[in-house]
Order: C-alpha cells, then sequence, then structure tokens
DNA sequence: CGGGGGCTTGAGGCCACTCAACGATAGTGG
DNA sequence: CCACTATCGTTGAGTGGCCTCAAGCCCCCG
C-alpha cells in the first residue's frame, strides 16, 4: 500500500491507506527541522509540497547531505528507534506523516505493507551506493554532471526544471565547496550544454542530456 | 530466522533456517568473482569464511569499494532482480548460499522474515549513510581512523587485527590512493596510537582507541 | 635465484579549497 | 518609498592536501 509512494503521481494510493492507519499533514517552514539525529523516529514521511534535505554533521560543522527528498519521497524508513539524521524544510513544506506504531500494527497483519517497505528501504540503499562512487571517486565536474542529470530526471515538467536548494546544499550534497558548484556549472553553461531561464540561477534547462551523461561516466 | 545473521556469532541460527531453505555452501579463491554487476541476484550469501568485497566501477577503471563483508556477514540483499555491484573473494572464502526464490517462498507464509530481511537491509543502510559522511567530508587521516576504528570493532579477538585486504582495497574504501593511506597509517604509528605485529604491515594493535576516536570526529 | 606483488617513502604537480570582493535580489522597518 | 541588511551567487587570486610518478625494499613463490 505504501509502494510507489516515492513516485509523485502516485499520491492517489495514499487515500487507501487513510482507511487503515493514523495520517495527519503537517507544514514547515523555510529552515526548519522536521526531525533531529538521535530524536526518536515516531514516524514516516512523505512530501506533499515541497522539498527536505537531510543530513549528518561533523562536531566542527562540516555537513554531508545524504538525499534530498522531493515531492511523493517517502522519508524516515532507514531509520531505528531512532533518527540517523537530521531532517529539515528546504523551502516550505508540507508533509504527511503516518505513526511508525500504527505502521507496525498493520504490517503484523499485512505481508504486504512490509513488503513494501522492504522495497522503499532498498531503494533507499541504492542511492546512497550510487552516491558513495559519486563522492569517492568523482570529479568535481562529473559530481555536478551528475547531480543535474538526478534534478533533471527528477523534476524537470515543462522541459526544465527550477531547484528548491541553494548551491551550499548543493555543495555539501556532492561533498564540494559552493564556490566550485558554482565554477562547475558554468563551466557547462559555457560549455552550452545546459541554459539557465531568466534572471533565476536555480531555473535550468538542459540541452545536450547526451554530453551531460558522457562527463557523468 | 535471518535476523542477526550479521553478527558473527549468530551462525546457530542458520541451522534452524536450513530445515526450511535450500542452503548451500560454496568456496572461492582469493580474487574470484562471487558475482558481477547486472548479472542477475539469484541468491543471498552470507560468510562462512573469509572476506568480501563490493564495489562499483567507472569506465575508466576507477572503483569505489562500497562495504567489506567479513564472517558472519550477509549480503547481496540491497539487490533488486539484478546486482548493482560486484563481489569477490579478498582471501580464499566460504559462503552459504540461499536461493532468492525459496527465501521468498517462505517470506509470503512468514512475516517474520521479511521483517528480518528488512532489518538488516537498514543496517545495511546505515552504514552507507555513515560511509556518505567520511566520503564527502572527512580528512584522509579522520578516514583511515574511522576504518581502523571499524576493523577493530569488527575483527578484534585477542587485543589485534589482521586486515584481510590490502592496501588499494582499503584505499577505495575510503576514496583515497594507497599512497596516501600507507602514509596516514604510519602517521598514526608515529604518534603511538597503533602497533604492529611481527613483520606483517597486517596485523595491528590499536593502543590508543581515545585518540583514534577523537580523529574519527 | 629470479620475478612479481604488496608496502613504503620522496619529490613535484594539480585540482579543489580558502579567502576575498562584488553584484543582484528579497525582505524589513523607518 | 527608500535605505538597510541579509542572503545568494559569481568570480578572481593564491594556497594546500592529496594525487601522480618514481624508486626501492621486503617477502613470498615458482
Amino acid at each position: 500500500m505504501f509502494a510507489g509512494l516515492s513516485r509523485p503521481n502516485s499520491l492517489t494510493k495514499f487515500a487507501a491507506l487513510q482507511a487503515r492507519v493514523t495520517v495527519s499533514e503537517h507544514s514547515y517552514g523555510k529552515g526548519t527541522e522536521i526531525f533531529g539525529e538521535d530524536e526518536p523516529a515516531d514516524y514516516v514521511y512523505q512530501v506533499a509540497v515541497g522539498a527536505v534535505r537531510s543530513y549528518k554533521l561533523l562536531t566542527d560543522g562540516r555537513r554531508q547531505i545524504g538525499a534530498f527528498h522531493l515531492v511523493g519521497d517517502v522519508f524516515g524508513l532507514g531509520n531505528a528507534a531512532v533518527h540517523r539524521f537530521t531532517a529539515e524544510a528546504i523551502v516550505d513544506t508540507k508533509l504527511h506523516l503516518v505513526r511508525r506504531e500504527s505502521l507496525e500494527l498493520i504490517a503484523q497483519k499485512n505481508a504486504v505493507v512490509i513488503r513494501d517497505l522492504l522495497t522503499m528501504t532498498r531503494s533507499n540503499l541504492q542511492h546512497a551506493e550510487d552516491h558513495m562512487l559519486l563522492l569517492g571517486r568523482k570529479t568535481a565536474l562529473e559530481r555536478v554532471a551528475t547531480f543535474l542529470l538526478e534534478m533533471d530526471r527528477r523534476l524537470t515538467t515543462a522541459g526544465f526544471f527550477a531547484l528548491p536548494m541553494s548551491r551550499r546544499d548543493i555543495a555539501d550534497y556532492l561533498g564540494l565547496t559552493l564556490e566550485t558548484v558554482s565554477r562547475e556549472i558554468h563551466q557547462l553553461y559555457d560549455r552550452g550544454i545546459l541554459e539557465f531561464l531568466s534572471e533565476n540561477q536555480r531555473q535550468i534547462v538542459v540541452l545536450d542530456h547526451e554530453r551531460l551523461a558522457n562527463l557523468d561516466l
């Protein structure tokens, strides 16, 4: 029943869920925390509107964003009793919340539910595995190319996409500095691989997917 | 029933499993491939003897090792129908194999089985999340310190541990070069934090866990 | 005893980082 | 309505941490 919820247009399935578990909705202003590392993990979340970053910090403030959660994505799954991440709203965001408790309850009777949880956890794991390759072995330009392809795939609608996150967020996702991210994006622009829409540097059109994919080895 | 199999001393539980699914054992010589990326994922594996590396490659040969699987570890879980990485025996290795098919069959009747698969997949995910922080944000010295603490935790028995993997493997796990790994390990030696046993640089005693943990922020 | 693999160590180079300045935009309060 | 400020992004100059290239040692194994 939760299966496919991570795909944007499967929100319909959510209706079926509501008859069985407690689903609530909650709004989070730009920049506010949804949950913190080491807090008890009482809920599972789905993005209805907006975007979320989840990250870990080192003691001196260095930050690694593990994933961006966009509309339709389910997150808060990989956690045990306690969250392993901090999650924050990147922009004004609405989330659907499901109590873990009630999910457990259903899961005991309905094997399909656990199976769906397993499927979603697997896809989180696969994303993490791909990201390890990026962080460990790709150059700055390759990282940015991979990132843009991911965002193009996940949020392009009318031939372009609008990034909800800042250059700093992108940098902390890619293991770079914000200056490097800026430089590499502009190098792709100079090569004619992408274009900016209007004055806003967050709206991007990918002109040449193939060359972008070749940079992303 | 599979729960806890990832912990070294839970091999006992494996006996209970054998009555229900087809479990076979297989040996792999040092350096041989267990499965390749994009091959069909027909089995789930558990290390009985030896050690395994699983990795991804870029087209030009750059390699990122995502995890080392040691005695007791279960792997091959995060995969869908097709493997997402290559697995190789680091040393001569014996594995227990369970057909995915028969696992699926049991899982349909026994919700506990899926639950255990979910738990193990989660712990793989958490390892990957920690590793993203390492690859994205830690310095060379911090990476090596984190690695040594992990190995100390996972394979110390008589006050020391013997690394099954080469410097090159460690480097590809930590996103460094083998030369850098060598230099950083020796810096820890020079600081009196660790010692080598006999002539073999793979047998290590950690003398000062606390200082090692402080380097690993 | 010759050859190869694994590890160490040194010298030099480069890619991404640091530090800094600047422009543009949005939100705020007088 | 307009400073004022904060945030965000870009761009340049210089630095440094890790990589590259290279040589040499040790051990194992044929």
